[in-house]
RNA sequence: GCCAACAUAGCUCAGCUGGUAGAGCAGCUGAUUUGUAAUCAGCCGGUCGGGGGUUCGAGUCCCUCUGUUGGCUCCA
C-alpha cells in the first residue's frame, strides 16, 4: 500500500500502481470528470499515469492554471491532427500551450494557409473531440523515434529529437496523430468542447529569423461554449479600450503617410494632457532634488563612438546626417545619456556635489523595423522621462530609494493600484560577459535587493536579465483588465562613466569615477500615455483629462449665463467648455458622455436664476444642484485627492 | 525586415460571380428654443491607398510599391 496526501493535508491509502484518475473517481465520479491532469509531488503529469510511491497529489481540473495548460496543450495537438487530416504532407514544428490558448507551428508546404480555413479546421477539431479519442503516452528509444519521423519526412522533428537524450524521449498518440511530446495531457478529448481558432502569424522555425519561417497558427479551446462566448466579450472589451481608436475619438494623437510611420503627432488635447503629465512629474522632480537640462535632438557620431552606441547599434540606426561644407555626421539622439555626460564633463566635480540628478524630457529617435511599430507603444521618435543620477557607489542605495517614491507617487496619482518589479541580475555562471568591478556589481545588485526588501516590494529577480553595463529594476504596473505592461526602469550603469572618462574628487583628494543611474518612471510619454488611455477606457483622472466639465445650456437664452459660470470655474482653475450648439438638452448629454467628460454642468431658468448649475457625472448620471463655489470645491477636493502624496 | 490579412466620403462600413459608387454618423444650410444618452428637412462630400497590367470595360482579376492590423525576429 503507498500513502497519497491530498491538497487538505487528508491522506488516503491505496495499492501501489493506482492512477490519480482512480483516485479521483473513488473520491466522485463528478471530480473524476473534471479532472485534466494530475500535479504528483511537484510535477504535473497525465492523470493514468500509475502512482508507485508515496506522494503529495492534487487532482488539476479548469480551475488550476496547470490543468488549463494540459488542456490547451492537448488542443494543440487535436488542432496538429485536424490538419494533418485535412491537409496532408503538413509538417510540424512544436505546438505548445500558452498563457490564453495554444499555437502550433506548421509548414504547410506550397499550401497558403489563412483564416478563412478556420472554421472547417474548427469543426474537424470538435468532430475529433467528440471521439474521446484518448493520449496514449509511450516510451520509445532515439533510434525508434527518428525512424518514425524520418519515414514520415519530418525534419523538424527529426531536429528535435536529435537535441534529446536516449531515454527521456516519449510520444503521444491520439486517434490518427502521433507527436513526439513530453506531455502531460489529459486523458482524453471530452472535455474540449468549444474550439476558435485566434489568427495566422509566420513565425521563424526555433525563433532564428535565418531559419524558415513556419506557418503559426494560434487558437483556444473551453470545455463550455459559454466560456467561449465570455472569452469573446473579453477581447472585445480590450478592443474598446485601444489607445489607438480612443486616441482617435479623444482627439488626442494621430499618424501621417506624410510625416511617416512610427512618429505620432500629438493634437491640442493630446499635447495639453501629455503637458500636464510632464508638468506634474517636473513638479516632483524639482522637490526631489533634480536639475532640468535640455540637450539638442542630434549629436556628432563621435559622441556616439565615445558612448560604444555606433559599434553597437551604427547600422541598424537611422543614417547619419552629414554637414554639407565640411562633411561632418550627426545622428539623431537615440537616447540621452551621452549628452548628459557631456553636461557633466563640463565642469569638475566634487564628491560634495554628488548626487547630481540631471532631468530631461529628451526625445529621440530609434530606427525600429516597420512590422514593429504600433500605435503609441512601440514608435520611431519619443520622449523619454529622462534622468541621469550620478553618485557614488555607496549612494545607489539611497538614490534607489528616492526613485522609486517617485514612481509610486505618479502610479498612484494614476490609479495604477497593481504594481510588481523585476529586479535584473547577473548571470552568475558567465560574469565576464559583463562590464564593471565584481565589488561594484555586489554592491549595486545588494543595494537594489535589500532596497526591495525592506520596502516590501512586490518583486522578482531575474539573473542573467541584467545589461551588460549594469543591473537594473523594471517596474510593472497591471491594467483595470489585468493586463500587464511594462513601464518605468531604473538602471545602473557602469559603462558610460568608463567610456566618457566621468570623475569626481573625493574626499581623499583622489579622482574617482561616479556611478550613473538611468531611471525613467513613464519610460516614455507615448507608451506611457498608451497606456494609461487603455488601463483608463479614456476616462482620464480628473487632474489630467483635457476638459474637466461641460456646460451645456438648455437654449441659447442661457448661453450668456453659461459664459459666467465659465468664467467663475477659471478663477478656481478648473477647464471646461460651453456646448452652445442648437441641440436638445439630451443631445447635448450624450455627447458629452461619449467624449467622455468628467462633469456636465446643465444650466437654464432655474439655475440662472438661483445662481446654480444642475451637475451631472459622467457615467454616473444626476447629482443634484451645487453653488458655482460648492461645486468648485467638489472638483478640487477631488484633485486633492488623487494627487495627495499617499 | 519576415509571414498573413486588410486599404471604398472626415469616421464606421455596404458594393454577389468585372458593366462605370451607396448608407449611417460627422460637416454645412434652414426650421425648431429645447431639462438629464441622438429634433426634423435639405445640401455638400469619393480620379475606390499610389503605380503598372489583363479586358470592349476594373472598386471588383493579376503584378508592384506604400501604409495599417495580427504575429515572428528586434528593442541602447
Amino acid at each position: 500500500m503507498i500513502n497519497i496526501t491530498l491538497p487538505d493535508k487528508s491522506v488516503k491509502q491505496y495499492e501501489a500502481g493506482i492512477t490519480p484518475m482512480d483516485i479521483a473517481r473513488d473520491i466522485s465520479e463528478g471530480l473524476a470528470r473534471n479532472v485534466l491532469a494530475a500535479k504528483v509531488n511537484s510535477e504535473v503529469k497525465d492523470a493514468t499515469l500509475p502512482i508507485e510511491e508515496d506522494v503529495k497529489l492534487s487532482l488539476l481540473t479548469w480551475n488550476d492554471t496547470d490543468g488549463k495548460a494540459a488542456m490547451w496543450h492537448s488542443s494543440a495537438h487535436l488542432m496538429a491532427e485536424a490538419i494533418e487530416l485535412l491537409y496532408p504532407g503538413v509538417k510540424f514544428g512544436i505546438g505548445p500551450d500558452i498563457e490564453n490558448g495554444f499555437y502550433y507551428d506548421i509548414d504547410f508546404g506550397d499550401h497558403a494557409i489563412s483564416e478563412k480555413d478556420f472554421p472547417k479546421i474548427e469543426q474537424k477539431m470538435l468532430e475529433l473531440a467528440r471521439e474521446k479519442q484518448t493520449f496514449d503516452r509511450k516510451e520509445v528509444s532515439k533510434s525508434e523515434a527518428l525512424d518514425y519521423f524520418g519515414k514520415k519526412g519530418d525534419e523538424y522533428k527529426i531536429e528535435l529529437i536529435n537535441d534529446l537524450e536516449d531515454g527521456e524521449i516519449t510520444f503521444y498518440s491520439s486517434g490518427y496523430f502521433t507527436d513526439l511530446c513530453r506531455g502531460p495531457h489529459i486523458p482524453d478529448t471530452s472535455p474540449i468542447k468549444a474550439v476558435k481558432l485566434m489568427k495566422v502569424a509566420g513565425a521563424y522555425w526555433r525563433g532564428d529569423e535565418n531559419r524558415k519561417q513556419l506557418t503559426r497558427i494560434y487558437g483556444i479551446t473551453f470545455p463550455k461554449k459559454k466560456e467561449l462566448d465570455e472569452y469573446l466579450v473579453l477581447l472585445e472589451e480590450a478592443k474598446k479600450r485601444d489607445h489607438r481608436l480612443l486616441g482617435k475619438e479623444l482627439e488626442l494623437f494621430t499618424f501621417s503617410q506624410q510625416v511617416g510611420q512610427g512618429l505620432p503627432l500629438w493634437l491640442p488635447k493630446g499635447a495639453e494632457l501629455r503637458e500636464r503629465l510632464e508638468q506634474y512629474l517636473k513638479r516632483v522632480q524639482k522637490e526631489k532634488g533634480y536639475d532640468q537640462v535640455i540637450t539638442p535632438h542630434i549629436g556628432n557620431v563621435k559622441l556616439y563612438k565615445t558612448s560604444g552606441h555606433y559599434q553597437k547599434y551604427g547600422e541598424e540606426s537611422f543614417r547619419p546626417i552629414k554637414t554639407p561644407v565640411e562633411g561632418e555626421e550627426f545622428f539623431l539622439k537615440p537616447m540621452n545619456c551621452p549628452h548628459h555626460c557631456e553636461i557633466y564633463n563640463a565642469f569638475p566635480h566634487s564628491y560634495k556635489d554628488l548626487p547630481l540628478r540631471m532631468a530631461e524630457f529628451g526625445t529621440v529617435y530609434r530606427y525600429e523595423q516597420s512590422g514593429e511599430l504600433h500605435g503609441l507603444t512601440r514608435v520611431r521618435g519619443f520622449t523619454q522621462d529622462d534622468a541621469h543620477i550620478f553618485c557614488t557607489p555607496d549612494q545607489i542605495k539611497e538614490e534607489f530609494n528616492g526613485v522609486i517614491d517617485i514612481i509610486h507617487q505618479i502610479f498612484n496619482a494614476l490609479d495604477f493600484k497593481d504594481v510588481s518589479i523585476q529586479i535584473s541580475l547577473r548571470d552568475p555562471d558567465n560574469k565576464e560577459k559583463y562590464i564593471g568591478s565584481d565589488e561594484n556589481w555586489e554592491k549595486a545588485e545588494r543595494a537594489i535587493i535589500e532596497v526591495a526588501e525592506e520596502r516590501g516590494l512586490d518583486a522578482h529577480i531575474e539573473y542573467g536579465e541584467a545589461a551588460f553595463y549594469g543591473p537594473k529594476m523594471d517596474f510593472m504596473v497591471k491594467d483595470a483588465i489585468g493586463r500587464k505592461w511594462q513601464l518605468g526602469t531604473i538602471q545602473v550603469d557602469y559603462n558610460l562613466p568608463e567610456r566618457f572618462d566621468l570623475t569626481y574628487i573625493g574626499s581623499d583628494n583622489e579622482k574617482h569615477r561616479p556611478v550613473m543611474i538611468h531611471r525613467a518612471p513613464f519610460g516614455s510619454m507615448e507608451r506611457f500615455v498608451a497606456v494609461l488611455i487603455e488601463h483608463c477606457a479614456g476616462n482620464f483622472p480628473l487632474w489630467l483629462t483635457p476638459d474637466q466639465v461641460i456646460i451645456l445650456p438648455i437654449s441659447e437664452k442661457y448661453q450668456s449665463y453659461a459664459e459666467n459660470v465659465l468664467n467663475l470655474l477659471k478663477k478656481y482653475e478648473i477647464r471646461g467648455l460651453i456646448d452652445g450648439r442648437n441641440e436638445k438638452t439630451g443631445r447635448k448629454i450624450r455627447d458629452a458622455e461619449m467624449k467622455k467628460i468628467p462633469y456636465m454642468l446643465i444650466v437654464g431658468e432655474k439655475e440662472e436664476n438661483e445662481g446654480t448649475v444642475s451637475v451631472r457625472k459622467h457615467g454616473e448620471g444626476d447629482m443634484g444642484t451645487y453653488d458655482i463655489e460648492g461645486f468648485a470645491k467638489l472638483i478640487n477636493d477631488e484633485v486633492a485627492e488623487l494627487l495627495a502624496d499617499k
